[in-house]
DNA sequence: TCTGGGGTCCTAGGACCC
DNA sequence: TCTGGGGTCCTAGGACCC
């Protein structure tokens, strides 16, 4: 099993557009503009040198990095990139499932992975110019685990053999699917580490984190994981569109005409998608940051501007308090 | 000077039914 | 003057990931 990381993806497309950038900090994210609200999408080696990573607010990137090149996300230079990339590892003979822009997992036979990891490494160079991770391991979890340790620009298998010796000390969040909340929960309940987390009792997790999550969470921490590689392409369970504005709104008819331009933006997405929408949901962030939802089935599936809108404006009806609003945001589900 | 945008999955509680 | 026990569906919220 190999997972395949691209290193520095949103950056990297836009050094390959200007090779004068290669080496420097460089920060994706947001409209490009650090003075605004926005956060980082992808910071390059060079400035996350300077303690700037995914997720972190724009401004906050600025302070730590002034000299840094600031960049908005090209949407359309990316996909191009990934469909190439994608492309070239559907050249091998594997099933290969996509997961976003930078990442695929390939489930591949042989007994020589290092020489097959390397051989995609050179490919996807050759092809893209861009440098890429891979990751070997006995199922998915450890692929992915390996590329991450591997980065950048490198090949690094994690088998069962070696788990406890490479991941046993860390804290439970360096597993992919636990994030801060839960390593929070489960140091209050004294365990801190992966070997502590594989030895923990999986009834007494699902008591605490329910019947899935609980036993999974052990079986996280074991390195297990049975899960196939899916080559069918992913079919989608929901649209959205959501904006964050620079300035909160006030008026509650401006909330209502944002709401309807969101849900118009919603309605062709799911016209293009060819499949009826059987729900809308509203999303509405208050300033500072707290964030509801409520939702509202459509009367009869449908892809229909007027009905999609309709039911956003009966959903956004159903939020009782009209503040300040931050972000507005609208989703279709689709029928399952 | 806080905290994007686009997704997925799971949980918990209430409604409803038998 | 008390009201069980399941099962299922729907909704809102939480957590996580890229």
């Amino acid at each position: 099993m190999l997972h395949v990381d691209l290193d520095q993806f949103v950056a990297a497309v836009e050094v390959l557009r200007r090779p004068e950038l290669r080496g420097r900090p460089v920060v994706v994210g947001g409209d490009g503009d650090p003075t605004k609200r926005g956060v980082v999408s992808t910071a390059s080696y060079a400035a996350r040198a300077y303690g700037v990573h995914s997720g972190l607010p724009l401004r906050t990137a600025a302070r730590r990095c002034p000299d840094a090149v600031f960049l908005p996300v090209d949407r359309e230079a990316c996909d191009a990139a990934s469909s190439e990339v994608m492309a070239t590892l559907r050249e091998f003979d594997a099933v290969v499932q996509v997961l976003g822009w930078d990442e695929a997992f390939l489930a591949v036979e042989g007994d020589d992975p290092e020489a097959t990891a390397g051989e995609i490494r050179g490919r996807v160079r050759e092809a893209t110019g861009l440098e890429c991770t891979v990751g070997i391991g006995g199922n998915k979890l450890q692929a992915k685990l390996a590329s991450g340790l591997g980065k950048p620009a490198g090949v690094l298998r994690l088998t069962g053999e070696d788990w406890f010796e490479v991941l046993g000390e860390r804290p439970t969040d360096a597993l992919w699917g636990i994030g801060p909340k839960t390593a929070k929960r489960l140091t209050a309940m004294g365990v801190d580490t992966v070997t502590q987390l594989a030895a923990a009792d999986p009834h007494d997790l699902a008591e605490r984190f329910g019947p899935t999550t609980g036993p999974w969470l052990v079986r996280l921490a074991r390195g297990q994981d049975d899960s196939p590689v899916v080559g069918t392409p992913h079919v989608a369970r929901s649209r959205s569109r959501e904006t964050t504005y620079q300035h909160d709104l006030d008026d509650w008819d401006e909330v209502q005409r944002q709401v309807l331009y969101l849900a118009q933006r919603v309605a062709s997405d799911v016209a293009a998608e060819r499949r009826p929408a059987i729900r809308i949901v509203v999303k509405v962030r208050y300033a500072p940051f707290a964030t509801r939802t409520h939702g509202r089935a459509l009367p009869a599936p449908s892809t229909e501007v007027k009905a999609i809108q309709q039911a956003a404006l009966a959903a956004l009806a159903q939020f009782a308090e009209q503040r300040p609003v931050r972000l507005l945001g609208v989703r279709a589900e689709f029928a399952r």
